[in-house]
DNA sequence: CTCCCGATAT
DNA sequence: ATATCAGGAG
C-alpha cells in the first residue's frame, strides 16, 4: 500500500472514531493484564460484565492465589475457555510475585513470558498501561487491515503488525490501533460490515466487491 | 495444526 | 444452526 492511500485511511477512521480507546474496564496496569488475558476469543461487553465483580473480590496476584483453582474458574465461567484461564492466570500472579515484585513489569520482552500473555496482549498493556507506542493486531485489525488491502490474506498476524508499523507514523501507533478496532467493531464488521454507508468504500476491493449483486 | 468454550448476533 | 468474539499454548 502507497504512503498516501495510508494517510486516507488514518485521516478518515480519524473522523469516524476520534475518541476511540480501550474498552475493557480496569483502573491499573495489573487489572488490564487480566482483562486482556481474559478477552481472548470473548466480546470486551462479557468481559466487563465478569470483571465488575471479579475485581472487586481480587485485587493483588496473592488474592488470586487464595482460592482454590475450581472457585476461580467458576468465577469466571461466562468468559469461556475458563479452565485455561483460571490455570494461566494463577500462574501469571506466582511468577509476578516470584520474579517481579508482585507488580506487573513494563517491558515487552517480560510480558510475553507470562503464562497467557502473547504478542497481542503484551502489546495491548505496554500501550495502554505504559505509554509505549505499540499496534496490537487482534482479530478486528487482522480483518480490517486485510479487507482495505494494507495486509494480504494470507499474511501472519505479525507480518499485519509489521506492515502497519511501516505504514503509521510511531507517534500514531496506539490510536490508530484503537481506532482500527473502533472501525472493525462498529462498521467493518465481522458478518455484516456496513458498506453502503462506508466512506472508504472507493479504496475498498472487498467492499466494492460484497456491493456487488452477487456477492 | 488442534484445543480450549460460554455468550451473543445473524 | 452457525459465525464470531480485543488469543495463546502445545
Amino acid at each position: 500500500m502507497k504512503p498516501d492511500k495510508m494517510r486516507t485511511i488514518l485521516d478518515t477512521i480519524a473522523g469516524m472514531f476520534p475518541d476511540a480507546h480501550c474498552e475493557l474496564v480496569h483502573s491499573n496496569p495489573f487489572e488490564l493484564t487480566i482483562a486482556v488475558l481474559l478477552s481472548a476469543q470473548c466480546t470486551d461487553e462479557t468481559v466487563n460484565k465478569v470483571t465488575a465483580d471479579l475485581f472487586k473480590k481480587y485485587k493483588r496476584p496473592e488474592d488470586y492465589l487464595a482460592v482454590p483453582i475450581e472457585e476461580l474458574e467458576q468465577d469466571i465461567r461466562r468468559i469461556g475457555l475458563y479452565r485455561n484461564k483460571a490455570a494461566n492466570i494463577q500462574k501469571l500472579c506466582r511468577m509476578l510475585i516470584e520474579k517481579h515484585g508482585g507488580e506487573v513489569p513494563r517491558d515487552y520482552e517480560s510480558l510475553v513470558e507470562l503464562p497467557g500473555v502473547g504478542r497481542k496482549t503484551a502489546n495491548v498493556v505496554i500501550s495502554n498501561a505504559f505509554g509505549v507506542p505499540a499496534i496490537a493486531v487482534d482479530t478486528h485489525v487482522e480483518r480490517v487491515s486485510k479487507r482495505l488491502g494494507i495486509a494480504k490474506p494470507d499474511d501472519s498476524v505479525l507480518e499485519v503488525e509489521k506492515k502497519l508499523m511501516r505504514l503509521v507514523p510511531r507517534d500514531e501507533w496506539t490510536i490508530t490501533h484503537h481506532r482500527l478496532i473502533f472501525f472493525g467493531r462498529y462498521h467493518c464488521k465481522a458478518q455484516r460490515p456496513n458498506c453502503p454507508e462506508c466512506p472508504l468504500l472507493d479504496l475498498c476491493k472487498e467492499g466494492k466487491k460484497r456491493m456487488r449483486p452477487s456477492g
